[in-house]
DNA sequence: GCCACTCCATACGCAGCCGTATGGACGATA
DNA sequence: TATCGTCCATACGGCTGCGTATGGAGTGGC
């Protein structure tokens, strides 16, 4: 079907893509359902296997669910922070990443991955450092558009705080009401 | 042990009593651990029971989680709404609510149901109806500050996100600190 | 043509939790 | 004291999902 190079390489390609189809499926079944929804015998069957691949690819399931923490933990932080080609003045680039965060819905796993990692000390450090690497981005912009650092990190953190409680309301809304809401505080965020 | 009235009552007392005692001991377990820890044989330990009082109380599982959410929802409006005494003044009032809800952390149990109840449509309505209520307060507040009507939706939605979001950060932070923050939210929302 | 390696299918044992069936303790009532 | 209602203990069946053991199909190397 694909060309590929040395078997090595491809026993090495099919390898991590059959670790990613799992971990794919499981985010998938993650935002659908709940952790709840993310079982190995359910997966096997969402991916048209059975459990044998499963546990070929990996330990059991806890050790599978650390993996798809970190699977999340990367892509939710570098998504946002190696990003695309934002403006340059500090306003409107903060305009253009709130804007980013309703329109490509960049925290939409956030409430799953929280809802699930709630309770456990160890995954709720990985969340934490995902928390604290995108403030840390978000404070810099506000540094970047002239705020002090305290209150830098004041107005970050009322944004990042802002953005993840819009994630946990249950009420339908459209982006655009979404995006209204977002602008209004960031006009707050911006003021004096 | 405790002086009841007539044997009617008392019955009704007792049973009142033990349903309650399922449930406050659910909301607990829940608090700690997830809806996963919400397991009858396991609240019943807790009590010091067994089973056979569970199913004498309610009649499955399901049952008595629907239960457990009409609990937290009667308890977590009436709290902050049927209120204490708030200063008459509009934006002290705003002032006063917002202190209390990081004080008396009235959104506590927030993350845990919702964490439990996000992925049942039928569930998150009842979440949702608490949504409308608590936002009906504080929009009123808002309204009451002088705001005209859309404005003051505006700012109480940036509000009561800005509260949820804080639920959902892990961070382990002083009350000092979250109060400061919750006061420069405060004062953002209460500019021009 | 044999071996080795990767990946998955099948089948099974096992544990945890739900719900039920049944009986018994206890107090109130007459 | 016989009886009735309330509440709980005990024991059991059943299901569901995890992990393991084992074999087998396919492919590439030699």
């Amino acid at each position: 079907m694909s060309t590929r190079g040395s078997r090595q390489a491809k026993a090495a390609m099919q390898d991590r893509q059959s670790r990613e189809s799992w971990l794919q499926a499981a985010l998938q079944a993650l935002a659908k359902g709940g952790i709840d929804q993310v079982r190995v015998e359910w997966l096997a069957r969402d991916l048209g296997v059975t459990k044998g691949s499963f546990y070929w690819h990996f330990k059991d399931r806890d050790q599978f669910l650390e993996a798809l923490l970190d699977y999340w933990a990367e892509q939710s932080t570098q998504t946002v922070i190696r990003n695309r080609s934002y403006p340059d003045d500090p306003p409107a680039r903060i305009r253009a990443v709130a804007e980013d965060i309703v329109r490509r819905d960049l925290a939409g796993m956030d409430p799953h991955v929280r809802s699930w990692t709630q309770y456990d000390p160890h995954r709720a450090k990985v969340v934490a450092s995902v928390d604290k690497l995108r403030f840390g981005f978000l404070r810099d912009l506000f540094v970047a558009a002239g705020y002090p650092a305290d209150d830098a990190a004041l107005r970050a953190q009322c944004l990042y705080r802002y953005a993840l409680g819009e994630q946990f309301i249950l009420a339908r809304e459209s982006k655009a009401q979404r995006l209204r809401r977002m602008h209004t505080q960031i006009d707050l965020l911006l003021g004096p």
